[in-house]
DNA sequence: TCAGTATCAAATGTATTCATATCTCGGCTG
DNA sequence: CAGCCGAGATATGAATACATTTGATACTGA
């Protein structure tokens, strides 16, 4: 039995291409993906677009129109509240059974690092948060507390839920007034990681969990907050633009 | 825009057989699928084989392989109960939700009305249970109260979640012994059933969370009681059989 | 005998062609 | 004038031929 493949680069390409496209606004939500345009539009056959759009659905950034064919997922500001709230009940399972069943030294080491350097995105005071560093850390924190428990299945399933919803601070603090709201917040958000860590190493499952649930919903008011606070930025970034941390699956 | 697709009569009979033969056991967890052995096998193409396998990697039921191709995932007893542990979070984050947010008299009455057809498969004494009808309305029940809250992602996520793992009861009961347990065991399922919808009426969240949370604990101790009773089962019962109740997106 | 290399076969990737379903549009008919 | 029906356009479904990658094996030389 050879476990082998063919080429797969221009699959790879149209993927690439593809989900970039998807996740830059690219084509508002419930547009239809056609495969012949894109095909053309890409320079490769129908069959890899076929095969792309099959793994951007897997990922969550397309569905199966109903008679066949491909839209692109619309998000909209509930979505992406309720997305909020389901991924704090995921985290909050994860980390409870983190706690409950005991986790390796590896992993334990792993997700302290990650904090360690998030701290360090901190600077010297409360005016030098480095958010893209921050954001892209604090994604990695959150895939690494669903991976705790050790279940594939569960990690799997919380990975996949907790991927799909997350805003990236940056793209969307106009004023000065959100920007200083968002730091303290961060520092508060930072104080809550290292509590759940805290939590999971002495075994406290429940209050592991509580705090976990705590942090989304904190994650949760601030997006309300910013989102309240101008209307126009609630119209203005497009809600496929806050989905999609650490989605990729490369290799 | 033609709104179109073309004929699918393929892909559909390669999906449909392969699910069937998954969820039979057919394939040994990790098993690996080859396209033109299954092609030659049902008779068409590579072309439907390949779009059925995508279709079931995005049910659950099969993974990529690294280097391509399509393996069949596996469960082993741990992702069972993990799954299981999964799913009363995920019911317990629904059941909540419609609560807190209030449920379209709609939805109350579908519900209501299939825990009304769960009451009638117990008949009318405790030796008289209808198991396959009532693990088929369970699916429905299960489903449509993932579905409460309203919220598009928030739904599609949770029922994805939801329907991964479930046992068919009836495929694995034995002896006498076990199958008198599982009768007690439904009617105290059945009595929090009832119990879910009325905190969900009261609008009483937090309770209709525990409730459903502890139904979820309940059916984690019957599987964990047969499967322990009689080791033979864990061993004879392909995990995979447990998996995918509803899981079907025909049309 | 072992190691390294070359060759082959097996499996998937890609392109192309044909088939088929359905949506649109125009014309016919009541 | 409205509604229905049929033909054409369009998009996806399916089949097939060819390309490419990679694992396995056999052969050769040390």
């Amino acid at each position: 039995m050879v476990e082998n493949t063919g080429a797969n680069t221009h699959t790879k390409r149209a993927l690439e291409e593809l989900r970039q496209r998807i996740l830059s606004g690219a084509f508002p939500g419930g547009t239809r993906l056609f495969e012949v345009a894109l095909a053309e539009d890409l320079q490769v056959s129908r069959t890899p677009v076929r095969e792309a759009m099959s793994r951007l659905t897997e990922e969550g950034l397309l569905e199966r129109a109903r008679n066949g064919g491909f839209l692109v997922r619309s998000f909209d500001f509930a979505d992406v509240l309720d997305a909020i709230e389901l991924r704090g009940v995921l985290e909050g399972t994860a980390a409870r059974l983190a706690a409950e069943r005991g986790v390796s030294d590896a992993r334990l080491k792993e997700i302290s690092e990650i904090v360690r350097q998030l701290d360090t995105c901190f600077g010297n005071g409360p005016d030098d948060v480095d958010f893209d560093a921050y954001s892209e850390l604090n994604g990695q924190y959150h895939l690494v507390l669903a991976a705790l428990p050790g279940s594939a299945t569960l990690e799997r399933e919380i990975a996949r839920a907790t991927r799909l919803p997350f805003a990236s601070p940056s793209a969307f603090l106009p004023d000065r007034r959100q920007l200083s709201a968002f730091r303290r917040s961060l520092g508060l958000a930072q104080d809550q990681h290292h509590q759940i860590i805290h939590a999971i190493v002495r075994r406290e499952g429940a209050r592991a969990e509580a705090l976990a649930r705590e942090h989304a919903c904190a994650a949760r008011r601030n997006v309300e907050y910013i989102f309240s606070a101008d209307s126009s930025v609630a119209q203005t970034v497009p809600a496929l633009a806050l989905v999609g941390q650490g989605n990729r699956n490369d290799d």
